[in-house]
DNA sequence: CGCTCCGCCATTTTT
DNA sequence: TGGCGGAGCG
């Protein structure tokens, strides 16, 4: 610790009690740029709050004066809540505390006007993003097989995270896409945008980096406000981030970053590991605070994630430790095939709970999502409480943006987007024609989609169906709009879905589907409730909104290994550790691609408290097809010291580790000659010396485990008899009730066993 | 205009 | 394998 820091004692304030030397450091080093290169699981999150309590208590500056991003609402979140059991309700007068985007969408709407916006610009999500696009590239007309919306908007994204404008494209940047009108198209984007007064995610901060570079005094207002920023996983900003995080910096240069460079694994959207690598050079005279002891993990488990991370190069380097006990070595499971891996950690789980060992506390992570349907197959059979994290969240489903769509049209006229997007939902008899005709007329008028249909109906240029449809949605609109103000915005909200023909529409649905919509819209009518005005609550809602977690049962979670980044778990399952799987094929091939997959392999194993277990599969469907595969090349750069091997068949652990690195191959010629066949003739890795090979054959089936699970209470308001209805199954009648589980008869899936917790009584 | 069939394609995900 | 989007038919 520096000389002139105060040694821990007991006038200490209570945000400094309990930290470690460093976590001091942190702290108390208030002035100049600060780095804070935090390893997982070293307290990171309390240095960083107690930070910002120190700065409030000793008034170097009001909570109005700090800037505090994070990258998601989640860590926003968390931040506040912490802040505010430390400082109390001061934390309310943050109003710089947030996402990078949700702050640029407060700097922006105070500026617009500079980047030919009004403050109450609409925000796209990707969905309306693509549907612009789509549109421009047909009005150019472009073949869209060839040149996707989707790869224009990769690109303009792309662009749009290293702070590019459209004039700022380089040569190379110009030649992408459609033979060099990549550039044409991201003008005519951003253009369209304008008109539509409306902007994408990337341009909250792109708009914002724009203005503060081209105007001093608004530059110089932020800089003066912010008298200490600081920014939280810094190792996944992109170069827009950073470059408004330098501009707002320039000044004071009160800058602390906290990250961790072997935890940057965001590349593929932008982030630049060279933000944090670079720290010292941007800020001349930073201090860099190393936070090393780790209090999250066993040294085993510490010692078999470094030796990992350690493969790779450019790295800041750090040399995590803690004062834990041992703990159990790494267990390096080798199974046969998918359906087995997942029958083994069903199996664990089992065990788990015969520990009377909450599954709250486990989790089994994957590379990538298709992943999660073997575990869900399995759980289902032998009803696991289980959680998938990921997927679509509440706002991305079609039932909430059409809702959403209904009022933003409601709100605001000109909104083209969302006319488009619910002009024909519910069906009116409105296609492509009618709407086509509709948008020939907006833009002869030059005038709104809503403006244009409503002058259309006065002609006879539709057919008189469509005609007496399109009227009486636009009546229906004009009526909504007029409503508006005398109803509170729930109420509307029902009313324009009861009026619609929204309702009534998955009413008559009798999919499995329609009946979680509807319960999706009641969620959210009643979200809204929480909000003053419409205006506020769209804001939310396009920004900030993400899917409640009001689960009370206690569940194994499933998730990605990005989706697991800041969580901690006893108990952790590593599923799919095979080359080509993870690593996956894709990453394999890109430069740099590997690194970053072991860094992703270093965050999956830092998320296990007490045991971490990786399993490998011999043999694994792909996109339908069988494939052999060999264990993944990370699980060979865990030192041997710190793994227990097994393997369910054939052969002991050492067998298998010594057969997967010899070069022998006993079962070459069978390979050779029919590759069809061979998975069924032994571990596939002995045979894929180097590439993984197909077989179209699915391996011979293990024995079926037996379901066994204990623990969970049964519900009283279950009986015999009962319609139910089942999330993924739909509608059914219990045949037979044991303890938690059902047998359930589905009308259209069948006789199941289901877990009570899945189902709720139709 | 809407439905159905066929063919293509396929990481990671936040805002 | 399965989900989605385009094409073609009723």
């Amino acid at each position: 610790m520096p000389p002139d820091l105060p040694p821990p004692g007991p006038s200490d304030p209570p945000y400094l009690q309990g930290l470690n030397g460093p976590q001091r450091q942190a702290v108390l080093t208030t002035e100049g740029p600060v780095l804070m290169l935090a390893g997982a699981g070293t307290g990171k999150t309390a240095a960083l709050t107690a930070r910002l309590a120190h700065i409030m208590a000793t008034r170097r500056a009001w909570p109005s004066e700090i800037l505090a991003v994070t990258f998601t609402n989640k860590a926003a979140r968390e931040m506040r809540e912490r802040i505010g059991r430390m400082v109390g309700d001061v934390v309310e007068g943050m109003p710089w505390l947030g996402t990078f985007h949700s702050i640029c969408a407060k700097m922006l709407r105070r500026h617009a006007e500079l980047v030919g916006l009004q403050s109450n610009f609409t925000i796209l999500d990707t969905d309306d993003q693509l549907r612009v696009l789509k549109q421009l590239i047909q009005a150019e007309g472009l073949d869209e097989k060839r040149w996707p919306a989707r790869q224009l908007a990769g690109l303009i994204d792309k662009w749009k995270n290293r702070g590019l404008v459209p004039a700022d494209l380089d040569a190379g940047d110009k030649e992408a896409y459609a033979d060099g009108k990549g550039q044409h198209f991201y003008a005519l984007y951003q253009a369209r945008l304008k008109t539509l007064n409306a902007c994408d995610f990337g341009d909250l901060l792109l708009h914002m980096l724009v203005i503060l570079k081209n105007h001093r005094d608004v530059l110089e207002q932020y800089q003066e406000r912010f008298k200490y920023i600081l920014v939280d996983e810094y190792q996944d900003t992109n170069a827009s981030q950073y470059l408004w995080l330098r501009l707002l910096a320039q000044q004071r240069k009160n800058i602390c970053c906290v990250g961790d460079d072997d935890q940057s694994i965001y590349s593929w959207r932008g982030a630049e590991v060279a933000n944090i690598l670079r720290f010292e050079k941007d800020f001349p005279g930073a201090t860099v605070i190393r936070l090393e002891q780790n209090y999250r993990s066993t040294p085993q488990i510490l010692a078999a994630a470094s030796a990992l991370i350690a493969q790779n190069s450019g790295r800041l380097g750090k040399t995590l430790w803690t004062d834990l006990e041992p703990g159990d070595k790494l267990r390096v499971v080798g199974v046969w095939d998918g359906p087995e891996e997942a029958r083994r950690v069903g199996e664990e789980l089992e065990s788990l709970q015969r520990q009377r060992i909450s599954l709250d506390r486990a989790a089994i992570l994957v590379r990538a999502q298709f992943q999660t349907r073997e575990f869900e197959d399995r759980f289902i059979s032998i009803g696991m409480p289980y959680r998938i994290v990921g997927g679509f969240r509440f706002y991305e489903r079609a039932e909430i943006r059409d809702a959403l769509a209904y009022l933003r049209l409601v709100q605001s006229a000109a909104d083209d987007l969302a006319f488009e997007r619910i002009v024909n939902t519910p069906k009116r008899g409105l296609g492509d024609k009618a709407l086509q005709r509709i948008h020939q007329y907006a833009r002869h008028e030059q005038a709104s989609l809503l403006h244009a249909a409503a002058r259309l109906i006065e002609t006879d240029e539709l057919t008189p169906q469509a005609r007496r449809q399109l009227a009486n949605f636009v009546a229906q609109v004009r009526g909504w709009q007029s409503k508006a103000s005398q109803l509170s915005h729930p109420e509307l909200t029902q009313l324009i879905l009861d009026e619609s023909g929204y309702t009534a529409m998955l009413q008559a649905d009798r999919s499995v589907e329609a009946a979680g919509r509807l319960e999706n819209l009641s969620e959210l009518v009643r979200a809204m409730e929480e909000y003053e005005t419409l205006e506020e609550f769209l804001e939310h809602v396009s920004l900030v909104m993400d899917r409640d977690q009001n689960d009370t049962t206690e569940t194994v979670t499933i998730m990605t290994i990005h989706a697991a980044k800041g969580l901690e778990f006893d108990h952790v399952f590593l599923a799919g550790w095979e080359d080509g799987v993870f690593p996956s094929q894709r990453s394999m091939d890109e430069v740099g691609g590997l690194e970053e997959e072991r860094r992703l392999a270093y965050v999956a194993i830092t998320r296990a408290r007490q045991r971490a277990t990786i399993y490998h599969a011999a043999n694994r469907r792909i996109y339908g097809q069988w494939m052999s595969s060999i264990p993944s090349r990370f699980i060979g750069e865990i030192p041997p010291e710190h793994v227990d091997s097994e393997n369910s068949f054939g052969g002991g652990a050492s067998m298998w580790r010594a057969n997967w690195s010899a070069q022998g191959d006993p079962f070459a010629h069978v390979a050779e000659r029919n590759a069809t066949r061979t998975a069924t003739r032994g571990p596939a890795w002995q045979r894929a010396a180097v590439k993984s090979t197909t077989v179209t054959r699915a391996p011979a089936p293990t024995e079926g485990g037996r379901a066994a699970s204990v623990g969970a209470k049964a519900r009283a308001d279950l009986a015999i008899g009962m319609r139910v209805f089942h999330e993924k199954f739909g509608y059914g009648v219990i045949n037979d009730i044991d303890g938690n589980k059902l047998e359930v008869e589905f009308e259209q899936a069948g006789s199941k066993r289901v877990l009570d917790s899945f189902i709720t009584i139709a």
